[in-house]
DNA sequence: GCAACTTTGTGCCTGCGTTCACAAGCGGCT
DNA sequence: AGCCGCTTGTGAACGCAGGCACAAAGTTGC
């Protein structure tokens, strides 16, 4: 394990922990016990110090400098990235921070270099090839999406069970039966799958899936997914959006409500209080 | 009057979430009686108290809730439906005490009491009109998706600026023109625009959507839109769900490389050191 | 070469969200 | 009736993420 390092060399210094995260009550929990990681150990498996949400926003980050770097901007400061991004500028250096030291005081940060190194971290320098399950309206319409193979996410293979489908070309790529898909993913080095079947094969799907060895999936079907602890699933659910976006829709008809005699909904309130 | 600007000034926009955060809930529970504090702004601080992390997971609860009423499940412990939701029963007991106590110890939740709080909370006692921008290959999965009328967010409305899709049925609605946006919106009284337009039209669409009154809005463009703060905006970004994914691909291949010592590993390196 | 200015990188504080652990409450069993 | 075991609801601790503010570091101008 050598310490690599690339070109940048210097290396942050590591943020977070703190050394003296040790429990500090005595009492260990009482019925499960767990097993407690030491500093060390923990160290070196959460290789991820970046968190999440930063991972996120870095990749926010690169489709605007993407952007900016074809419009032949060199370089940019972190209170223009910021703004163009969405956040707040201590936020979005703190985010880069994680990553290295790529900027330069009094300037700026060069674009290229930014987005170089932001495409190393999310592993962009190598492509990930994607296939797609269950080809009906969605999975059409992301078989025929540009935006994929244009950002280094190639889709190589489509499967489904319907008959009809089978052999049909979309977007260029022949769809195959699901019960190739071992065969197929294994061929096509896929690494990441998406589920857009419906809601009552999700769970089947993504069992085959992983069997098959994809470790990354990424699920459209309202389904809770259990998996293994070794495959990282995200989802995208349509219905959940939605249902924030209500929830902020009604926050606001209560509060227009207080002041003006709303119409008959009086079932808004009674939220409630009881203790 | 749109009061919208676009990159020219910094208009900042404040932070997307959580909006005007000051609020500094001091007692949750309140169990002191003596402190005797009025109903009405108790119970709305109390309803907007509710995290939008939480408001996400209540939507999850809701869906399983919903399947296991249709099973014909009368109860549930707090246990079993953290289960079946993919979280810690804590959390999830927590994030039910936001709403109220309806469960009853020793014995779990009734699950059509549940369902009905939840619903409630998130606003789905009305039914939540929606339009959908831009009609392509997204925008017809979207339009023909038969999962959001049964959840409440009937599509009522579909708009293109392609000449040759307006008038057209979708899913079994004439599309109209973007032009006539205002007037349709207000008289099929949409709540929610969902924006599937290419994302050099995105912002445009959304400035429009606004000035028709829309105030919540559910982005599929890869861009970050600007908006007043009084319009809410979600975002449903692929490309980035995407890089998360290969992040968390190259970074365990980083981990295998680790203990297997490969001779040429490509780039992926250095992500971080930490000390 | 120095001073003034700009912008990064980060220590520190604040606040939110998550998790733990347990008292309180309820039903059932004896 | 009273006890016992189960499950809720929540106070409290913890950890992480966000944001401020500033020293460090570099650039530009004189
Ligand atoms: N269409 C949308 O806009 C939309 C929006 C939100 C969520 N979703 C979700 O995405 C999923 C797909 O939606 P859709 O509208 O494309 O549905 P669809 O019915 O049009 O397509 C589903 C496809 O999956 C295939 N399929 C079924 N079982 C399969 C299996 N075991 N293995 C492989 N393929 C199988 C079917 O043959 C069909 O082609 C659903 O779970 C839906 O809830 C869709
Ligand atoms: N198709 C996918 O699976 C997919 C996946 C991820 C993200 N997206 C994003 O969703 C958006 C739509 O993707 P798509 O594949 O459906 O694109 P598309 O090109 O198939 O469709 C875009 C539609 O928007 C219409 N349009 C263009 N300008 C408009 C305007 N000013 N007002 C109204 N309508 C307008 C076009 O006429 C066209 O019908 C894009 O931003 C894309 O990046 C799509």
């Amino acid at each position: 394990m050598a310490a690599q390092r690339d070109e940048g060399d210097e290396v942050v210094t590591g943020t977070p922990t703190a050394p003296g995260a040790d429990r500090a009550d005595g009492a260990p929990g009482a019925d499960t016990a767990e097993h407690v990681e030491e500093p060390t150990a923990l160290t070196r498996e959460r290789a991820r110090a970046i968190p999440e949400a930063a991972v996120a926003r870095l990749a926010v980050y690169l489709r605007v400098l993407s952007g900016l770097a074809e419009q032949g901007v060199n370089t940019i400061s972190s209170e223009e990235l910021a703004n163009a991004a969405g956040v707040n500028s201590a936020k979005l250096r703190k985010d880069l921070s994680y990553i290295g030291s790529y900027g330069t005081r009094g300037v700026g940060y060069e674009v290229e270099v930014l987005v170089g190194q932001i495409e190393r971290i999310l592993g962009l320098t190598r492509k990930h090839s994607v296939c797609v399950v269950g080809i009906g309206n969605l999975g059409h319409a992301l078989a025929n999406y540009g935006g994929f193979p244009g950002r280094g996410f190639p889709v190589t293979a489509l499967f489904d069970v319907d008959p009809d489908l089978i052999g049909v070309p979309v977007g260029g790529i022949p769809v195959d039966h699901i019960d190739d898909i071992s065969r197929v993913v294994a061929e096509r080095e896929v690494s990441i799958g998406v589920i857009a079947t419906p809601p009552k094969a999700a769970q089947e799907v993504c069992d085959r899936l992983v069997a098959a060895g994809v470790q990354c999936i990424l699920n459209f079907a309202p389904v809770v997914l259990q998996v293994p602890d070794y495959v990282e699933v995200r989802k995208v659910d349509l219905a959940v959006e939605m249902q924030i976006l209500s929830f902020h829709v009604a926050r606001r008809a209560d509060e227009a409500t207080e002041s003006g005699g709303g119409p008959d909904l009086s079932d808004v309130d009674g939220v409630v209080i009881r203790r």
